[in-house]
DNA sequence: ATGAGTTGGTAAAACGATATACCTGGGCCC
DNA sequence: GGGCCCAGGTATATCGTTTTACCAACTCAT
């Protein structure tokens, strides 16, 4: 209903002319019946449609034409089998469907990585297995050895990451979206000063008065894990200050809360007067878990995020939080795998450095503190 | 580091053996490889590998050894090509990033899809589009055109959708997620009792004592906010009962807080004590606009979502929602594409119906209204 | 008139699998 | 021993493109 196609019966009896296929059997049309109909060779629409010339314009029209009006696009499966290109680029999630139904920062990945793609008619082949021992890895192999996608995009690079070696040895071209440990060898996008929002936000705190702040770090092995603790740290240092504590978690609201519990059980002296979260969600769990045990935010207690969710503007008290360009990173992502495949690409988006969002879950510390 | 594959020179070397490449240009092994190495014919090997019998366990233990100490697995693209079955299934989300960054609803879909689709060796190819009209309809057409999938799976299907009619035109299966309109030519899927959260949660607030119950609804077009509409007026009409006020939303934050301060603004008595939202985002920002304009939840407004996100149970007080088992929708979805595509598929999960989940943003009507 | 270069095209060989049709040697029955 | 069947293969056409190599016809300089 109002889609503007012409009846089926234009194809069929285009089909029909042509009486190649059994009859009843109306199947999709191929380069050699856009030939016919354009009364050409089969390799003349094949140059007209890469742009390989020599082909003269009124011929190219009619092949255009003929093409236009039986709908037909080169057969991607053919291609790909003729030209070792697929056209398409993988991605592999491992990550829990909990995890992944909290944190949006891999939609929001996606949608910045089609962005590039779309254009250039490339496909994302999406796979999302579990966070079992090797399923990621059958993953990648089973990509690589099916030949289904030209290369892979990573995200959350973890410490001596064995996926890069894999991917070398498959040999899949892959771009990293984040900062590689050390000299991993892969190709990455990133943002110029990545460390320009954590340090604003310790700074933010120091600003109002805090001293004592605590930071809930991710897991141990995941590399921005590492590295924002070291900005935290440098950050702190600046004032001749160092961490109050620092927890690890799994970014689980769960971990967010018990460790939202442990550091506001210390003695009032002894208790954090601000709280960094490695993300958005765990802010907000801790911020409410802090206020289940009576501490009012931000006046006992300020809570600071990282991510810019939506969710923190959705939340009362709204959360002071550190706002990443996720989307042009995965465009930035896109954009650098073309180059690794030697195919015409954009330019390079620019990356927002990570930015602080001051709301209202940070405020001055409480007299008394 | 520490990943389990031998070291490189193993596949080199044997494609060296058969001296078949260019020297310098390590080819991926094909199935002749493979056939050469076991010392079989090619089609003895394409035999063993399709279970296709009329080969001896000796000779089809050489060949499955050669496939493995090769790493060969047959070539997505060749199979495709010869098979006319891309092993594919597409996905075109139509909708802003911005929305897709809110809700977890699409995400947990995809993940459900590939719980099925991963056993099966199938890929998902996703596009995410934006709202621009049209930009749907071309990737569904380019999709078919260039057969890169085997069929697609939708969701969100509105009124009148043009989407089942053009999948038809481009004969291209199609699956959809939710309730179709009517008699709207489609394959779906859904829970058995699609109405048995909804109805719980007005019978729910009725209890409470409840009479001026105000519903925030999705978009005019979507099938299924006319239907859960219908649901709720019916359930209300069950005490002889009316809805007090029905209001319409684009599914935005904005909006949610723009009705929750129109609903607020009349007078007491004109004022509902209850509001429903269509879906737990709208639930959240509308709860904390009442919260701001000084009304307590649940003490002066219940405030009831939908879908219920992770989200709902951060918040403060934690929301209560109706649940849908939107991974189990999504496993439904991909085993009915199977059975469409007559192809071995598990028998359809078991689809919890929506269930009520009361928690803290609902209670007792105020004494006064 | 002859040869070289250009233009606009054609024919046919890949690409990597699968499926169909055909072969071969042995066992079995009469 | 001839005919037949069957298990266990093999050879080859095919899927829909792209690309290489080639060719015919025409223009132009010699």
């Amino acid at each position: 209903m109002g889609v503007d196609v012409p009846p089926v019966t234009t194809l069929s009896s285009v089909a029909g002319q042509m009486e190649r296929r059994k009859p009843g059997k109306a199947a999709k049309p191929t380069i050699a019946d856009v030939a016919a109909l354009a009364g050409v060779s089969v390799s003349a629409v094949s140059k007209v449609v890469n742009d390989r010339g020599g082909i003269s314009a009124p011929t190219r029209k009619r092949v255009l034409d003929a093409a236009a009006k039986l709908r037909w696009s080169p057969s991607a499966t053919a291609v790909a089998l003729r030209g070792a290109r697929t056209r398409a680029i993988g991605m592999v999630a491992g990550r829990s469907t909990d995890v992944l139904a909290t944190d949006p920062h891999f939609t929001l990945l996606i949608s910045g990585i089609e962005r590039e793609l779309a254009p250039a008619d490339f496909g994302l082949l999406l796979h999302i297995v579990g966070e079992e021992p090797g399923a990621e890895e059958r993953a990648y192999r089973r990509l690589a050895e099916e030949r289904r996608v030209d290369g892979v995009i990573l995200t959350e690079s973890r410490i001596g990451d064995p996926r890069f070696e894999l991917l070398r040895q498959l040999r899949l071209p892959a771009v990293l979206v984040g900062e590689p440990w050390r000299e991993d060898p892969v190709a990455s996008v990133g943002a110029e000063d990545q460390e320009a929002g954590l340090r604003d936000a310790v700074r933010h705190l120091l600003e109002w008065g805090h001293r004592r702040i605590a930071y809930v770090s991710g897991p141990e092995d995941r590399v921005h894990t590492v590295y924002r603790r070291r900005v935290f740290r440098s950050a702190l240092a600046e004032r001749g200050l160092r961490p109050w504590r620092v927890l690890v978690s799994d970014f689980s609201a769960q971990d967010a809360v018990a460790a939202t519990r442990e550091l506001l059980a210390a003695d009032a002296a002894e208790r954090p007067t601000a709280i960094l979260f490695a993300n958005d969600t765990m802010a907000v769990a801790g911020m409410n878990a802090a206020r289940r045990l009576g501490f009012d935010v931000p006046g006992e207690l300020s809570v600071l995020g990282h991510d810019d969710l939506p969710l923190g503007e959705l939340v009362f008290p709204q959360l002071t939080t550190v706002a990443q360009d996720v989307e042009a990173l995965g465009r930035a992502a896109a954009v650098e795998m073309f180059r690794l495949l030697d195919l015409p690409h954009s330019p390079p988006p620019a990356i927002r450095p990570p930015t602080l969002i001051p709301r209202e879950s940070t405020g001055p510390v409480a007299d008394g503190s």
